[in-house]
DNA sequence: GATGAATGAGCGTTCATTCAT
DNA sequence: CATGAATGAACGCTCATTCAT
């Protein structure tokens, strides 16, 4: 086994053990028995704990950003790349649930708080492109003039709570349901 | 110190230490300590610790309730309705952090989604005046036809994401912001 | 409720839990409330568990010996005597399995090595009248030339094995069986 | 130190606490302390508490069988091999006095019952080989015609009250006395 | 005298981390 | 490098005993 492959089965051990059980829920050893590896073997590639968390984390938001931007244009009018980027967000959901389940634990837990004050409202969040379309839609006056962090909150609120709510079974989120949801987030926003 | 006294110190103290630990980081230990009694005595008034949080939950949930419905009028319009609880929402949770932050935290985790199963989308709901008038707004259609759970993800997503990042302090939430924030809801439940 | 009313309340709580959950699963709380008085209450009655535990014995024990002597005439020859005795002894058991309960397990305890030491080896022995009988029987040459202790081994060791198997219901001791398995213990000491 | 001394270490460690103190008495961390290993290693050898004691009683169990096996002939008569296993029992716990205490200490306990109902009257208890014996002598009329419980009783009864009083220093018993002991018992389940 | 709420030492068990092999 | 046995502090919980009422 590659030395890349063997991080990525712990990475993926932990993905499913830590969805299932929460981050108390999946001990060290846990972890290291699902992948194939020795419990010590996780510490030559994370160095405790807390940080294979925050990199599984942060390899899922790689990945979804990633998948965000797939047949994105940025180039065309802001309430259309809205709808494309939020029907995405929440159609990768709904494929991804153990990715959506990490996701939510780790924005839910201490850890996110230091995300969202990072990357989200510092410098450095571009990578999410909510960010520029939001300052593009103020500016244009198609957006309404809120703090970003409101915009956010109005944007990704609804999807993720819908997202979970699917997950759960308490809904079937199916295209035509997605849609609608998606169109009613862009009337919270819309100016 | 009389016996509803040191219950409620008990649950003080729990309620400020997990607010500030988590569930896992505030030991019974601790919440002894805080609430200047033995270990042993949380238990004459909370079976396990799960219990303790459980009812924790509830006296903080009956509580926010018992807000919600200060001053609510149920003859007035829906609209005038979702935008007089959905302030008194927001004005509470920024009043009272703590009790925000464990709610919150309550319902992100397995404890949360039984109480939504059992409480919002079964029967037992009608306490939460919300759903009452999700159900009278699609009946007059006033509100957009979708689900109630769909309805509930409009609207306590982004209330809850802001009051969250007010108490973090990412975003100042004024008595405008907060009515332009509620009066976003509404644009996008309304038909 | 006298004072010696509750002290036996205490007693016959005591006896119900500790025969049904032993010694360490019966508290003085569950005894106190199955006695239907308060847990400090015992502690006006005996200084410590143990305490209890002992008297609890000395009582039940009293109770036996009284039983053994009920029609025993102490000028029968000594194997009708002893053939009085032991049927009596494995009678008693049978019809008391709660009492046999507490005694089998209070001598097979550390509290039990005490009482053969100081009552059946020392002086004190004299009110079981198995060791009367048995120092006749040898001086008259009916009974082996063993040492007490031996001769006590082979009349309780079978009776008490016997008794026991039969509550716990591994075998059905009716009369006939009762009476060949005291008349087996006499051929094991009988000269 | 190798994997299997550890366990025999734990094992030896726990043998001795429990026979002085009992099982509630002997705590894991005073088994491990006095095995010389960490709290939690016994948990590597032993998934709880229980299962440590169990499986403490079996190998002890074990090695009593194998000692009684040794130099017995079964092609012998019923009277001889009966003779050689009783005494061969009483010489294994007079040598052996903790290993004496603890399966005594098994038998009576909730856990013994079990061993007992299962090992001893159903179908399994061939290893010991008092079962075999017993049918056959009662099929050949050398042995009355008693429930095998019963003959059980009548056997062991007498020979472990016997070792309990050698160990506990009540009686010393020699090989002379041990012999007499032992025919003694043969008498009383001889036909 | 009677109560039962309060205590806190002690229990069995878990698990992140280390380190000899 | 990789291992997994070993660790021990920390956890939730119990219960014999005390003592203010």
């Amino acid at each position: 086994m590659a030395i890349t492959e063997k991080r990525q089965e712990i990475l993926k051990a932990a993905l499913e053990l830590i969805t299932e059980h929460g981050f108390h829920g999946a001990p060290i050893a846990a972890i290291a028995q699902r992948a194939g590896v020795g419990a010590g073997t996780i510490y030559r590639y994370f160095a405790t704990k807390d940080i294979l968390i925050t990199e599984l984390f942060e390899e899922l938001h790689d990945q979804l950003c990633l998948h965000l931007l797939d047949g994105y244009e940025a180039q065309q009018p802001i309430r259309a790349r809205f709808l494309h980027l939020s029907a995405a967000l929440l159609r990768y959901f709904i494929t991804h649930p153990q990715e959506f389940r990490y996701l939510e634990q780790y924005f839910n837990s201490p850890y996110g708080v230091e995300f969202r004050r990072d990357k989200i409202l510092k410098n450095g969040g571009e990578r999410l492109p909510y960010r520029v379309l939001f300052e593009e839609g103020i500016s244009q006056q198609v957006v309404r003039d809120l703090p970003l962090v409101i915009l956010f909150a109005l944007t990704f609120g609804p999807l993720l709570a819908v997202a979970r709510d699917h997950i759960l079974g308490f809904v079937a989120l199916d295209e035509r349901l997605l849609v609608l949801t998606v169109a009613a987030c862009w009337e919270s926003i819309k100016q």
